[in-house]
DNA sequence: TCTGGGGTCCTAGGACCC
DNA sequence: TCTGGGGTCCTAGGACCC
């Protein structure tokens, strides 16, 4: 999808059509902290692009519309792209909110060939969600990948079998998925700048600038790739993280905010019916650097007040003295086991019996009232940033 | 210049088991 | 007195993607 985000609040608020839109954190007069998570194609006019400091759209476009991501809403449209999806084949392999793998090769004797079935998403999704796609069409996944990505927003591109080669061979790195700033730098400095020039390596010389790594890279600059498109690939991890409006050394503050964090991960844990057996809390000071600390329970839960022991735990195992500020916290709770799965408590446990109708019971006043309708006093008492009120 | 929040995957060392 | 090889799990860090 082009400019997902961007888009579907555009479509929801036409006064904002036509206009440069930046979704992301709160600008605040060029002073914010975060960065632009999506932006409309106007916007782009001004330089502005995903991952730019927001402070930098301001500077760039002080007069864009400036609004905060709804996950909610772009989740809810994204269920609708892929309920069209799944129109013209079973195998969707989804990679992301707004983009998928379709194997087709199952529905061109009904549907007609793949260009046909590309021409007809994209149609059926203007349609439907009045939103944009591009698609690229080829014989495999990475090659696939690339195609849709070179001619957005609307593109339609079409690598035949015998062109890939010849398709590929001129594209800078930074068009190889995977590839990033590290890996990059590494190959430019080998004096590679296209993925030709990736694809002419030996073996010996792509395992030494990037290991393992280097060899599969080679591959698929010379547009190799057999994996096959998976759909329904299982959750393996919850996890929430905040930046502070400000970095922060005040101990209340932090334990609210990790009791904030652990709520919310064990909410989302409960409402998918998952408990989870890894916990591990995210930690970045002042200077930008993050360090994690996990630790892993005999037995899965779902219970805040578990998650919420941990979380302080492994907090005190950062080593943390005070004289740091903490710039931003995370938890995470992997191992993920589904609840009817998971071992049967072996013992009955007053104190816990208590706590799991607490939780039951929070969960069922949010699913009537909504997830902001009740908050843990200190949460709310902690100045949380976000400002919750009763 | 200033770096979000949600994830996945990989690497590497150490503990532990047979 | 000198200690293999194969495997799994855990932890910490890091690259990368959207």
């Amino acid at each position: 999808m082009d400019a997902f985000f961007a888009s579907v609040e555009q479509l929801d608020h036409p006064q904002w059509r036509a206009l440069p839109l930046v979704v992301g954190a709160d600008p605040k007069s060029g002073a914010g902290r975060g960065v632009v998570a999506a932006c409309s194609y106007e916007a782009r006019k001004f330089g502005i692009h995903s991952a730019m400091p927001i402070s930098q759209a301001w500077k760039r476009c002080p007069d864009a519309i400036f609004v905060k991501p709804n996950m909610g809403r772009y989740a809810e449209v994204s269920a609708e792209v892929f309920e069209i999806f799944g129109r013209f084949t079973d195998l969707v392999e989804g990679i992301s909110i707004d983009e998928a793998f379709l194997d087709v090769t199952g529905s061109i004797a009904l549907l007609g060939d793949a260009v046909t079935i590309a021409r007809e998403i994209k149609s059926t999704i203007r349609g439907e969600t009045g939103l944009v796609a591009s698609v690229g069409v080829a014989s495999n996944k990475f090659v696939a990948k690339i195609a849709s990505d070179l001619d957005k927003p609307d593109g339609l591109v079409v690598v035949e079998p015998d062109e890939v080669r010849a398709f590929l061979n001129p594209l800078p790195i930074t068009r190889l998925w995977g590839v990033g700033e590290k890996s990059g730098a590494k190959l430019l400095s080998r004096g590679l700048r296209t993925i030709g020039d990736v694809a002419a390596i030996s073996d010996i010389m792509a395992r030494s600038i990037l290991g393992d790594q280097g060899l599969k890279l080679v591959s698929l600059a010379r547009g190799e790739d057999e994996r096959a498109v998976l759909p329904h690939s299982a959750v393996k991890s919850i996890g929430n993280e905040e930046t502070f409006s400000r970095d922060v050394n005040e101990l209340e503050k932090i334990k609210a905010t990790l009791l904030y964090l652990s709520d919310k991960v064990a909410a989302r844990l409960r409402k998918k019916g998952f408990e989870a057996a890894t916990m591990t809390l995210k930690f970045r000071n002042e200077d930008f650097k993050t360090i994690t600390r996990s630790a892993t329970l005999e037995a899965a839960t779902d219970l805040t007040d578990d998650i919420y022991a941990m979380a302080l735990e492994l907090f005190s195992r950062t080593g943390w003295n005070g004289r740091v500020k903490i710039r931003l916290l995370g938890v995470t709770a992997s191992k993920l086991v589904r609840k009817t799965d998971s071992q049967p408590t072996l013992f009955v446990d007053e104190a816990r019996l208590k706590q799991v109708r607490t939780d039951e019971t929070v969960d069922a006043i949010r699913a009537r009232f909504g997830a902001g309708a009740l908050k843990r006093g200190a949460v709310v008492g902690g100045s949380n940033k976000k400002g919750y009120t009763k």
